[in-house]
DNA sequence: GTTAAAAATTGATATAGGTTAAGTAATTGG
DNA sequence: CCAATTACTTAACCTATATCAATTTTTAAC
């Protein structure tokens, strides 16, 4: 893995991921003041922490490149895994009604984020009331993502769980305009088993299966969808969209 | 089941649930304009919808009395149980970023709520940051609790999430100043079934253990919790908070 | 590059909770 | 109040996926 650390210096206004960020639904005027109170992180390299449940919650984050896993450990001590989140998403709205963060966030790659300090977030939000609805919006998205990931663990196979989660991901690459059949995911498998409440050994088998019938190809973090409709077959019936 | 339809019409200000609603945080002269804008609804009766998904999105209810259980439907035309919202507890938060609602709401006993139509409260949060912020941490714990609940439903057995939810309950009487080892829950035990990812074959059978052992009797929507400690013990190490 | 550690794979076996079925109890609507 | 419907219970059996175990492959660290 390449280890170079860019510091990103872009603005807002000239950022890709800008529809669908925080800036999303901005004035011109606007944007150059969140411009200004983002803090614009070296990047973090793969292990590091983001942040940990129970440190002092201070800042959301949008990631701007790689990738971040949210998580929390139950009683045993294992981790209970709530998502990934790519380019575009923003982490940390969670732990906004507390004093502290409630989860973990662990960088998977070489990640850039931009770290929107939560108490002058609301100050200018207080000035532009777009921005306002822009938090509710994220924050509602969030919650009906929530629902539709539970759905997606109580109603769904383990076949179709994992053909959705590879849809997901791949809607997710779609959506802010790169390759969508072939890309890098930075996840272990344990990760995705995990996630979707399998075992690393299911989610072996499926994708050896995945892999004999040509439908998909993940091998050393690269995923190939070879044959998209017949992967949708294999999620179901709900279409898979993501925001 | 009585059914008298009582009209509500007590105020912000007096209301009993002022300290878990919208109202947590506001000052005496806000509480006033937040009073105006709520629209006291007639009772619902059991079965009667509080909204559907697909329906133009327009308030925010907050609930007086009664129960509200949320759903969607899967694929297959199943409910797939989302939450039961109880006295104090808002819903709609899901739907704000949309234009219709995107879960259905129905009251499974006499429920009295509060209509807040979403684009009056955001005028007056423009004018009351307060209430914003307020609006933020109900989201944000909306997630939180959402998350809790993924634990549940991943990491316990069945046993464990059945008494989890009693206890659940029992905290939210509690914690609204009820008595929280009996009282009357209108929820049936299919639909309990339903939201802990379970069959009611099963929850009967562990209903019936936790009953020969004096644990807990739930008969004819009448919860008795008979051994907290016990029932504690069922539920594993995890602290049951709850709002 | 080499090696130790971690992750993934594959096969055999086990089990929690689902499914089926057949009853009993509770609720609802006339 | 009575009949019809809907909900709940209990028991026997089954299955999807977990668990256990033994390799193989990949990654990370020197």
């Amino acid at each position: 893995m390449s280890n170079i650390a860019i510091h990103y210096t872009v603005s807002c206004a000239n950022c890709g991921l800008q529809k669908i960020c925080f800036a999303n639904g901005l004035h011109d005027s606007d944007l150059g003041q969140l411009d200004e109170l983002v803090d614009r992180k070296p990047s973090l390299l793969k292990g590091d922490m983001l942040f940990r449940a129970g440190e002092k919650f201070s800042s959301l984050f949008a990631i701007r490149a790689g990738a971040i896993k949210v998580f929390s450990y139950d009683q045993n001590n294992t981790e209970v895994i709530h998502g990934f989140y790519l380019p575009g998403d923003i982490v940390g709205m969670d732990s906004l009604a507390y004093t502290d963060y409630q989860f973990n966030a662990v960088a998977l790659d070489v990640t850039t984020v931009c770290e929107i300090p939560y108490g002058q977030l609301t100050e200018l939000a207080n000035q532009v009331p777009n921005l306002h609805l822009q938090i509710f919006n994220l924050m509602s998205q969030e919650i009906v993502n929530n629902r539709f990931y539970t759905s997606l663990l109580t109603q769904k196979t383990a076949d179709q769980r994992l053909a959705h989660f590879i849809l997901m991901m791949s809607s997710k690459y779609k959506s802010r305009g790169y390759l969508h059949t072939k890309f890098r995911l930075n996840i272990l498998h344990r990760d995705v088993a995990n996630y979707l409440n399998l075992t690393p050994e299911t989610v072996s088998r499926i994708l050896a299966k995945f892999n004999k019938e040509n439908i998909v190809s993940w091998k050393k973090k690269e995923i190939s969808i070879l044959d998209e409709a017949r992967l949708r077959d294999f999620a179901g019936e709900d279409a898979v969209s993501c925001d």
